[in-house]
DNA sequence: TGCCAGGCCCTCTTTAGGGCCTT
């Protein structure tokens, strides 16, 4: 298990809705591997759902049905890219949701995963308290990160996850004196109140 | 065809409700 927070995979999913309850599915993964405070590997795919999506989600991503019939299914897609991922802790942008569409997709295939999620969401809410809101496009401004590709595409979104993360990690660094920053130390940060921030950075 | 979720976080809170964030 790595233990540096700079040492992780930051994905993305584009899906056919929110809830992989209700019966949506992956339509497209995107990630990019960090080591070390740099991007050294990349991986991104479309998948065949095996159901058409939505003009609303069509007309969101930019991906169409045409697209996604020439796509390898999704089973075949995400097996590759649970041996991309291997045990390297993850990282997204509202955890929750990329982990809800991970747990569902690997679930279809009997496979697992062994790394922890962090949250650039839960943590950009502690460290940039005072952005405007704290949506991946707003956080990339706030934070002056150049953003000129297709938000919404998943290698896009997870390339700038990927940026915002480094910035994050380089306020802490700044706050604490700590370099690399310990995964732990994000996993813990992000269940922090806000009011407290400060002071758990001074104690670590 | 049309519709759907859930975790976090704040507050006019905790016997709850609503906004934010992801597609």
């Amino acid at each position: 298990m790595q233990c540096n927070a700079n040492d992780i995979v930051v994905l993305d999913f584009e899906t056919t809705g929110l809830s992989p309850l209700q019966g949506d599915r992956a339509i497209e993964i995107g990630a990019v591997r960090i080591a070390g405070g740099e991007v050294v590997d990349r991986f991104q795919s479309l998948m065949n759902p095996g159901f058409k999506v939505s003009g609303f989600i069509s007309n969101y991503t930019g991906i169409s049905n045409a697209m996604l019939q020439q796509a390898p299914p999704c089973a075949e897609v995400m097996a590759d890219f649970a041996d991309f991922i291997g045990d390297s802790n993850l990282l997204a942008h509202n955890a929750s949701f990329d982990k809800r569409f991970l747990d569902a997709e690997l679930g279809h295939i009997k496979r697992r995963y062994a790394g922890e999620f962090s949250c650039s969401l839960l943590l950009s809410r502690r460290l940039y308290p005072a952005a405007p809101n704290h949506q991946l496009a707003t956080l990339l401004k706030y934070a002056n990160i150049a953003a000129d590709g297709d938000f919404h595409r998943a290698l896009y979104d997870s390339e700038m996850t990927a940026k915002l993360w480094l910035a994050l990690l380089q306020t802490i660094s700044e706050r604490s004196g700590l370099s690399p920053v310990p995964f732990a130390l994000v996993k813990k940060l992000a269940k922090v109140p806000k009011k407290s921030v400060p002071e758990f950075l001074a104690q670590w």
